[in-house]
DNA sequence: AGTGAAATCGAAACTGC
DNA sequence: GCAGTTTCGATTTCACT
């Protein structure tokens, strides 16, 4: 198994490493090695051992939904009834299986998740959210806003 | 300059390379070949196509934030006094270049903008949501989420 | 931990189909 | 739009440091 909480610190070549990654997820070993001064099989080594201890989750091809047929962009923010740990979980556990699902976050406060979702139209929106998440159990309330714009932070999460 | 809305629709095997690089975005071109059917011209080719079309808008490693000293993540809903237009384009425009701002979303209904933002430390979180949010021109309110827990979708978007 | 050289394998361009 | 060939460059291993 991959390990999620090596303690290393990271050096300054990590964080070189990393901010190219989060750039340009399919630049080559030997570019790598070459922008951050590095030796290739110690580069290799190197993107190897991010990947291990997690710090690199993975590599992603960035697809807009809108040139997939899934044009209806939405947030939608769930509220529980209770807070039942095993809704919770399950709520958690299922969500991320569903079609179009994007991204689910648990969070603090008033809301319980939010579920960012990509539908190909707003009666597909519709249904998602009536057959999915309000007759999920422990769900009290859905609440959905649509994405009229969506953009990725500019900086690299790895620097300063 | 690529093309962002080319309308040529979506085959089954643009279908099958995109599922195969949003799992995993530096699968190289060989193994795509194999893996969809084709030779890896032709692979070659479409791959190159999709990102001249804006269907791959990038490849993007997935980096754990608390790894990388950015362990504190909320969410920011952000809601506007009026509806400036210049306010909504300067908040959009300048937002995504903050340090660790994850992504911007522009949404419909009583919140304008959702922040998706990783910190060190719940001070710096306060200090980000002080310095760059709720003095910015036109933002009346800024209500943080603190992510206990977040997860990506586990379908390709490009399914079905 | 990092390196350099060697062997294997992949990328990219070009040809013809 | 697709496959075969070729050239060039990238990946990966290993012995050494």
């Amino acid at each position: 198994m991959t390990r999620q909480d090596d303690p290393r610190p990271l050096d300054e070549v990590d964080r070189t490493l990393l901010a190219l990654l989060e750039e340009d997820g399919r630049m080559s070993n030997a570019q790598l090695a070459r922008e951050s001064g590095l030796a290739e099989s110690t580069c290799l080594a190197r993107v190897r051992s991010l990947r291990e201890r997690g710090v690199i989750r993975g590599v992603h091809a960035d697809v807009d939904p809108a040139t997939v047929g899934r044009g209806v962009e939405a947030i939608v923010a769930v509220r529980f009834a209770g807070h039942a740990r095993a809704d919770i979980e399950e709520f958690t556990a299922a969500v991320p299986d569903l079609p179009g699902v994007v991204s689910l976050l648990h969070v603090s406060g008033g809301t319980d998740f939010y579920v960012h979702v990509a539908q190909p139209t707003a009666g597909d929106l519709r249904d998602f959210v009536l057959d999915h998440l309000t007759t999920r159990s422990g769900v009290a309330h859905a609440e959905t806003s649509l994405i009229f714009d969506s953009r990725r932070g500019r900086r690299p999460l790895s620097e300063g």
